[in-house]
DNA sequence: AAATATTTTTAGATTAGTCTAAAAATACTT
DNA sequence: AAGTATTTTTAGACTAATCTAAAAATATTT
């Protein structure tokens, strides 16, 4: 049997999204954590993908996708994307109500299915919290996360993360709309206190001081 | 926990789509049958459907579904046929094809995601097999299954079962591009030869003689 | 480098859904 | 009504994914 089950691709995708963020092998602890579940769940299933060739896989050393694994990873990530986007672009839901029902959505294991909606999409480049949305044959734009400091005046960019993730910061910024998925444009920065102009969404104009710029990460749009 | 897995809500349906046909109680075999799968597990799968009052169940006396039991199956139909409905309206899927994946995506669980979908949809009665569309509530439009003949000149029909399933019937069907889901409509009967014009979805027309009419059954639109 | 702490793996048990084979209940036939 | 056939249920076993507790390996501290 060459399936793979539904369970099997959570933890695929996980360790993709570890592997996003780290050249080292991904620890056991590390994936368990992502997954909600124990070490020793882990080790058992890591053994089973590794018989698989999913990952490649030392004892003791970590987890990192094989090719194969990772192809798998990225059609679900395909997947996952596309169907977000349906469901903000064509139901109208809210970008913050999307994520749990895709990632149901994304284990439909049709690629004809996964292939029409793309079309019917429009062949987007990307969903709509900013991310990239790889095409059929697995391949995507990268786009890098920078500060908001680092955006070039009149460009845009989507709010994809915080540095300072303390409960006054995140209040203050759900006052000005500015939550994850927001698009901001950078409109003109003022030497004079160090003050950036911005657009929220295109509409809602607003002043940010330094301090709270440094604490934004984008992505270019 | 009060939640129900995939394969409970596989049987509920199958379950419901035998109560469809019959005023008995459904016996084991028969579930066993729709399922694919062995008489034991059916038994198994009965006493748990049982204890969460899904089903009415007497040892050896066969299972009728309860009314949460029926309001649960009739949610997936409604699931079933709204997905077949984007399948095939929205992304040009052939009503062939849709089945198999509207089969995955009715157990997506989010009742806010489906009345969405119908929303978008425009809200339709029927499916593009012909089968109604339980609304938000549960409540459907019967349609009878009538053969050719009961179908007034000047109605339209959807195709949805033939009485003869023999290969060389089928076959001739095929050539006339009457397979199931096909819309018929009656433009005129000749007393003559008892033989019948008809429209098949809407452009080829086509002369059936009264010994195929009696042959074909099809729900009214 | 020895002792301690942490991480990872193993061992053994549990649950859901399935299976086969045998037993029990019901239905059909003569 | 007795015997045979069929249907349904039970009993016991299997697999996938999980758990806890204990053992083994690795990392950190003194």
């Amino acid at each position: 049997m060459n399936t793979t089950s539904r369970t099997e691709e959570n933890y695929l995708k996980a360790i993709f999204q570890l592997c996003e963020r780290s050249e080292e092998p991904i620890a056991t602890n590390a994936i368990a954590h992502a997954m909600k579940t124990s070490a020793a769940s882990v080790t058992d299933m890591i053994k089973k993908l590794s018989k698989k060739e999913l990952v490649h896989y030392q004892k003791h050393k970590g987890v990192r996708l094989t090719d194969s694994g990772n192809s798998m990873a990225t059609s679900l990530v395909r997947k996952h994307r596309l169907w977000e986007t349906f469901l903000v672009n064509k139901l109208n839901f809210s970008w913050e109500e999307v994520h749990e029902i895709a990632e149901e959505l994304e284990h439909i294991p049709s690629k004809k299915l996964i292939d029409r909606l793309d079309d019917f999409l429009g062949n987007p480049k990307f969903d709509p919290h900013g991310d990239p949305i790889p095409d059929s044959a697995g391949n995507f734009t990268f786009r890098k996360q920078i500060s908001l400091p680092e955006l070039a005046e009149g460009a845009e960019g989507v709010l994809v993360g915080v540095q300072d993730d303390t409960m006054t910061f995140l209040q203050y910024l759900n006052k000005l709309n500015l939550t994850l998925g927001t698009k901001i444009k950078i409109v003109e920065r003022f030497d004079y206190d160090e003050s950036t102009k911005i657009v929220i969404n295109g509409k809602q104009e607003q002043i940010l001081t330094n301090k709270v710029c440094l604490n934004l990460f984008v992505k270019t749009i």
